[in-house]
Formats: C-alpha cells, sequence, structure tokens
DNA sequence: GAGGTTCAACCTTTT
DNA sequence: GTTGAACCTC
C-alpha cells in the first residue's frame, strides 16, 4: 500500500495520533513535539477519509494561532474550507446567530469592564476599593457552573447589578462569551437531544482551557463526536484565569473512550535543554523527551552586581553574536569566528515586565532593533475604543453606557455640542472627522490607526454597525523583522528561537514570590524550551524593585540544573560525556 | 464638582 | 517609584 503523503513526514507516534479513528484522542505534545504539525495533518487526513468540512471544527486560544493554522492548511489541503476558530470567537458567532439581527451583541474590553463593574458597585451601595470583588469576579466568571454559595454578599449584589447593566445594552465581556454559549447550547440540548453540531473538533493548546471552556467542549461533543485534545499539562501557565494541568487528566475520564498518544521525539531543543528543563519541572510523571537535534544546546548563567550591568552584558553578546550594528564590534570585527546571527533568531525573557524596559533602554542604547510583547498595543486600543464611544454618542445610542466610558470632561465636550453641529460632522469626511476629533479630546492616533479607523468609518456610513465597524484584528508581533524579540515568560509559549536570554533569574522572581510554585516551575520549563541551541541565564544580586533597593539571590533553579550549566572555561558536561561514549565505540 | 491627600497595590494575559 | 481609587476639603 502505499503511504498517504500527509503522512509521510510524521514519525510513528505522530502518525498513530493523527489516525485514530472511533476514539476521542489526547494527545500529549511537549515542547517541539509537532502539535501543530500533527493537528493539520489529522484535519488533512479526515478530508481524505470523506470527512465534510463542515463537520469539522478547530479550536485554537488566540487569533493568531487560529490564522497561523488556517495558513498551513491552505497548504495541506487548498479545497479548506475548514472552520479555524477561537473558543470566543466561535461563541461570538453562536451569539449572532440567535440574536434578532439588529441586535448585534457588543464585546466591552477590560477597562470598561472594570468601570462598569466600579459603577454597578457603586450603584448598590457598596463604598470602598471595589477591585478586590472585581477581580473575585473574572476568576469566578472562568468556572462552571459558577458557585456564589460561598462568597460575599455584597459581591452577588454588585455582580448582579453589572450583568443586568450588561444585558440593558445588549453588551457582553469576553467571559460572558463562554458563559452565554454554553447556555445557549445546554438550551437547545435539552429541546433537542439530536443536536450535534460537529463530527470532529480539534483543540489545540488544551492545557489552557478553564473549566468554563471545558463545558463547552462536553456540549458541543456527543456520542459521534470525535474529539482531538493536544497540548502540554507541563506548559500550564494559566492558573490565574481558571486553566488548570488536571483537566487534561478529567478529559481522559469524562471523553471515554479515549486513546491517549504521549510524543516523546522533541524537534526543537538540544536533549541537554531537554533534560535540564526536566528536572525543573520535577513531575516524575513526565516522559523524559528525546531530541531529534544533533546539538546538546548549551546554557550558560551569569551574575551581575545590578540591572544595568546584566543589561549591558545581554546588549552586548547579542550584539557580537549577531555581528554587531555598534561601534565596539565594528571596531573588533567578527574576529569570533562563529556564525552570525539575525536579531530574529533572539529572545529576552522575563517573568514581569518591569524588567523588560530596563533592557529595553539598553538595547535602545546601544541602537539594537527589538520588539516587545504586544501589552503595549494596548493604549492604541484605548483610542480606538475612545473614538468608538465618542462617535456612538454623537449619534445618541445608548448615551448612558457610552458616557460612562468616557471621562467627565470628555462628555462634556460631545453633550454640549448642537444638533447642527453634530450634523456637521456626521456628513465630515472620516479623514477630516479623525483629524476633528483628535484635535477636540487631544488623542494621538498613528497613522495605522487613522488609516483603520477611517475604513471602518466609511463602512459605517454604509450601514454597518459601528461596533462591528471597528471589531479590530489585532497587529501582532512579525517575528520575521529583524529585530531581537523582548517577551515575558507567559507570552513566549508557542514560541521558539536559537538564542534565548532569560534576565532576572532571581528568587522571590523566577519563581515569583507568592505564586503557586508548581506553576512557577512549569513556567520556567516553558522558557528553557523556547530555545533550540543556546540560553543564556542571568541574575543579578541587587534589584530595584517597587522603589525599594533589595539584594536578591540566585534563583534556586540554578542550583537545581547547576549539572547541565556550562562552566567557564571547562567544557560542558554533555559534550565530555559524548566524548566517553565516542571512545568506548571505538 | 474640582483639586489635593492618602493609601494600597504593584505578577503573568487572551479573548 | 508609580498608579489608581477613594476620600477629604473648599
Amino acid at each position: 500500500m502505499i503511504e498517504n503523503p500527509l503522512l509521510r513526514n510524521l514519525n510513528n507516534l505522530q502518525k498513530q495520533a493523527v489516525m485514530v479513528q472511533g476514539a476521542n484522542i489526547l494527545v500529549n505534545a511537549g515542547p517541539g513535539t509537532g502539535k501543530t504539525r500533527v493537528l493539520t495533518a489529522r484535519i488533512a487526513w479526515l478530508l481524505e477519509q470523506g470527512t465534510d468540512a463542515h463537520d469539522l471544527l478547530a479550536i485554537t486560544f488566540t487569533n493568531k494561532a487560529a490564522s497561523e493554522m488556517a495558513e498551513r492548511m491552505k497548504v495541506a489541503c487548498p479545497e479548506g474550507g475548514v472552520k479555524i476558530t477561537t473558543f470566543h470567537s466561535w461563541a461570538y458567532d453562536l451569539l449572532c446567530k440567535k440574536r434578532p439581527l439588529d441586535r448585534t451583541p457588543v464585546v466591552i474590553t477590560e477597562d470598561e469592564q472594570k468601570r462598569l463593574f466600579r459603577e454597578a458597585a457603586h450603584s448598590v451601595g457598596l463604598k470602598g476599593d471595589t477591585r478586590p470583588l472585581f477581580q473575585r469576579l473574572q476568576f469566578l466568571k472562568q468556572f462552571f457552573p459558577i458557585d456564589l454559595q460561598d462568597e460575599a454578599e455584597d459581591l452577588r449584589l454588585a455582580w448582579q447589578h453589572y450583568q443586568n447593566s450588561l444585558a440593558a445594552h445588549n453588551l457582553y465581556d469576553f467571559d460572558d462569551l463562554i458563559i452565554s454559549a454554553i447556555a445557549i447550547l445546554e438550551e437547545e440540548r435539552g429541546r433537542d437531544s439530536n443536536f450535534r453540531p460537529y463530527r470532529h473538533i480539534l483543540i489545540d493548546e488544551f492545557q489552557d482551557v478553564s473549566p468554563a471552556q471545558y463545558r463547552l467542549c462536553q456540549l458541543l461533543a456527543g456520542p459521534g463526536c470525535c474529539i482531538m485534545a493536544i497540548g502540554d499539562p507541563h506548559q500550564s501557565i494559566y492558573g490565574f484565569r481558571g486553566s488548570n494541568p488536571a483537566l487534561m487528566e478529567k478529559f481522559m475520564q469524562d471523553f471515554s473512550p479515549c486513546t491517549r498518544i504521549s510524543l516523546i521525539t522533541a524537534y526543537r531543543c538540544g536533549q541537554n535543554l531537554l533534560d535540564a528543563a526536566r528536572v525543573v519541572l520535577r513531575e516524575k510523571s513526565a516522559p523524559r523527551l528525546i531530541s531529534a537535534n544533533t546539538i546538546p544546546g548549551s546554557i550558560t548563567f551569569k551574575q551581575f552586581k545590578g540591572p544595568s550591568q546584566e543589561a549591558t552584558w545581554i546588549a552586548k553578546t547579542i550584539d557580537r553574536l549577531s555581528g554587531g550594528v555598534s561601534f565596539e564590534s565594528l571596531n573588533q570585527g567578527s574576529a569570533t569566528g562563529q556564525e552570525l546571527r539575525s536579531l530574529s533568531d533572539i529572545a529576552i525573557l522575563f517573568r514581569i515586565n518591569s524588567l523588560g524596559e530596563i533592557l529595553a533602554k539598553e538595547l535602545a542604547k546601544m541602537g539594537i532593533p527589538y520588539q516587545v510583547s504586544p501589552k503595549s498595543h494596548h493604549s492604541s486600543d484605548e483610542n480606538l475604543n475612545k473614538i468608538w464611544h465618542i462617535l456612538e454618542l454623537l449619534e445618541g445610542h445608548h448615551v448612558d453606557y457610552h458616557s460612562i466610558m468616557l471621562s467627565k470632561e470628555e462628555r462634556k465636550i460631545v453633550l454640549s455640542l448642537s444638533g447642527h453641529k453634530k450634523q456637521a460632522l456626521r456628513t465630515l469626511e472620516p479623514v477630516n472627522l479623525l483629524d476633528t476629533l483628535s484635535e477636540a479630546f487631544g488623542l494621538h492616533l498613528e497613522s495605522v490607526e487613522k488609516a483603520f479607523l477611517e475604513r471602518a468609518i466609511a463602512s459605517h456610513r454604509q450601514g454597518k454597525p459601528l461596533s462591528l465597524a471597528l471589531k479590530t484584528e489585532q497587529d501582532y508581533l512579525d517575528f520575521h523583522v529583524e529585530a531581537v524579540s523582548l517577551l515575558s515568560l507567559h507570552a513566549s509559549k508557542g514560541l521558539e528561537f536559537p538564542i534565548v536570554f532569560i534576565a532576572g533569574c532571581e528568587q522571590d522572581i523566577i519563581p515569583l514570590k507568592d505564586c503557586d510554585p508548581r506553576e512557577e516551575r512549569r513556567l520556567f520549563y516553558v522558557g528553557l524550551t523556547r530555545a533550540s541551541e543556546q540560553i543564556f541565564i542571568t541574575c543579578t544580586s541587587e534589584r530595584q524593585l517597587w522603589g525599594e533597593r533589595i539584594t536578591v539571590r540566585p534563583s534556586q533553579f540554578i542550583k537545581e540544573i547547576d549539572g547541565f550549566i556550562e562552566k567557564e572555561g571547562k567544557k560542558p558536561g554533555v559534550k565530555r560525556r559524548k566524548k566517553v561514549h565516542q571512545k568506548k565505540l571505538f
């Protein structure tokens, strides 16, 4: 029998996973074991087996991951037609289908969520700081069913009021999307026991599902539906939003019959890196991954006096590795004889964003191009949102809601406009309208934002609801750009770089104080397994944190992986072992 | 209701 | 060391 070309480049375990029939599948896929490859191969294989594309659903966590997978699918099977989406988008689409057309659900941002909640808390007579209550609400919303039994009366009251005010304007926060989808599906299932929308569901990064999303999975599947859940419980790092590595085990029981496959060949990291990472993980149940990489991967550890020395050293090292753009390296030339690196091959990871800022400054000083994780996009989102509220207010929609979202001053400006002026604004060319608004409200729109808003306003004037027209496609980091990536450990998940720096590797930062120590281990595991060839771990003896200057010790993890760290002036342990091995051979 | 003062957080983050 | 929210004063 001729082997299917889709399966040709897969190893045996991957093939097995791709071709499971008549059972749910749980794939334990450690770092670099070909998770996405298995997922896409399975979709392609199912299609080839005659599955209708409409019976297939692939779910990822981020839009970015979804579009990347869609891109891969285009290559694997150009006819395509398979729905690749996120939990939230899927839920949003369902909501749109179930609501009357004139009542398009509007999703609010976290900022708006906070304001609305505070407003709600105050209107039920709560005094004092409402932030702890809000945090609790956000956490509880990740669960299903939501249990308010043991919660404070204050929280219940404020919650109720918050949800009422959302409902009054057809608003949903991100968690409501999932919660509402669950409610719709439960109701539907109660009415019609044949309700089975998909025959095959594939879920990526399953270790990140929240209990609510897990419930959604249960409702989407039923007899005759096969789920492939793929993920790595050891990379579960989103406990603060409800995810839990134990859910993967629960899947085995709840979705019986279920085949479990653990991929053990890793194509990214060298063996030395994999073994070091496994030591930090301290999970006896974790299988030892075997690297297909011939380079063992080296770990270097450096301790500095303070953050500026650390940053300088990192910047200089990057400069040296990349052949250099700085004055110094131009003088020295690339005398090291090492192969030069593209800046896009290098990432600097850190536990807390404040460390990233120091590093960014130093790189800027040296003239090394860098890009930071998408956190900074936040401010531009705020601009877009503000414009949205202003425009809606100008049109007189949901006046009370949109008013809350603007500052008093801004509100005054909008509401004081005469009807005549409003009408004039409405007919203004989008470009001019934006200019007028930016000036009146002191907004600084970047040209990209402006172009985007112009398009949105134009399409709105052709009859599209403004909220829909503005529904943004976030700009994501482009890792092909010739720049060093500065990322939090969390943001680095799913990415890979030949060379990785982990900065600020100090006790109480990595692992971070007062955090779940097991999750901190998994987080460091994620960090170590981002690199394929080389890791530089740095720490300092002194750190200024939250205004206080403190002396710090190296992270406990350093000691734990000491045997895997390359010692200065000495050959690394692994290489030596290799030599011994070779002697035996001859 | 604007403007100053005090007090406590301050980690990770996608949708 | 900075921010955001609540509270206080005029």
